[in-house]
DNA sequence: CGCCCCATGTAAGACGTTACATGATTGA
DNA sequence: TCAATCATGTAACGTCTTACATGGGGCG
């Protein structure tokens, strides 16, 4: 029942999407199957196991919904600790780590921030993305000045590759922050 | 000593850099770790084994470089069916799945092609991934424009910089296809 | 009746992370 | 001589993958 542990990304993306619908495991993993989410497993044997610990933590409540005539279902809800959990790994500044891992967790942060820790938060977050993305490009662009002028042409671009999609990614962050400075106030 | 066994990319990205040049384990986790590799793992733990199940396989073999005076130091070299294994795993198109599961693979089998397959199928390989891009491009345009209008803003940018980074990739792409087609000849 | 979808799980094994352990060499 | 770096490993732990198991319900 301690929550101070580390919590895998698909702990926090099960929570995400709880946090929006309470759902059965079965549920959550058709969303994985089904929407854009496939980089996540939709297989039982991580999903079931997964909602096992997160209820463990007190970070979700099952609840056995009989009586429809349907099979056993469980349904899991947040708890407020639950809550508590995902909003700090949201709002949580974007590290270079964070970069270098790939962005595909601190997308999904921030897919969730507005939902779970409020607009101003989300732009907070968007703001931090672009600070880092920043900095590492400038790392980036140094690192290939400085590559052996005899690396093979695929080698080049691969590397070129990654700064590009760093660069398209900054972009779509000041693109974000566009987006909200266009329609100002809304739910904070 | 069976080759068709499942590799996990770690053990890729070790066959690539020694099929480069020959190293020790300590070399390889130095090149993770001060290179623009820092996604793959740098830590004992995980090469030390990794180096171990490679050779196992004969893909891989060691030998231990004394009398210099150094500590003892064994140095890796990949074998003719390491070799085959890389090219195979290299030249296999791009698939959806590839795609899906972030471009980091892919980008690393890139970047080995031309040192390892040679230049034609560096070429091909661009083109598949070119391909592959096309045809989730129209998968994921499809979707956006399905998605549930009450979805928050976040949700849609979020959406939206998946679209983006891949058309970012697929300009990449096009990009290096045009390089190639600017020198031509060359190694093939 | 057989087959497929719903819905949940478990077991075995592989892999990575973290932390620890060891010992040799180099430089202050 | 003390610390840092070179260089290699091992052990415990958690998680994911793959495959299997179980049963109810609807449909042809």
């Amino acid at each position: 029942m301690n929550s101070p542990k580390k919590i895998p990304a698909l702990g926090y993306a099960l929570l995400g999407l709880l946090n929006g619908k309470p759902a059965s495991g079965y549920d959550l993993r058709k969303t994985f199957s089904s929407t854009s989410m496939k980089s996540y497993s939709d297989s039982p044997g991580a999903i079931y196991p997964a909602l096992g610990r997160l209820e463990k933590q007190g970070l979700i409540r099952g609840t056995i919904e009989q009586g429809s005539g349907l099979r056993r279902r469980q349904i899991f809800r947040v708890t407020a600790r639950g809550l508590a959990e995902l909003k700090k790994w949201i709002a949580r500044p974007v590290t270079r780590d964070d970069i270098v891992r790939g962005p595909q967790e601190v997308m999904l942060r921030f897919a969730f921030s507005e939902m779970v820790v409020g607009r101003d938060a989300a732009i907070e977050l968007l703001r931090s993305l672009e600070a880092a993305l920043q900095v590492y490009l400038v790392a980036l662009h140094e690192e290939m000045e400085a590559l052996p002028a005899m690396m093979p042409t695929s080698g080049h671009l691969a590397f070129e590759c990654g700064v590009r999609g760093n660069e398209s990614l900054l972009a779509w962050a000041r693109h974000g922050l566009a987006t909200y400075e266009k329609k100002k106030g809304g739910t904070s």
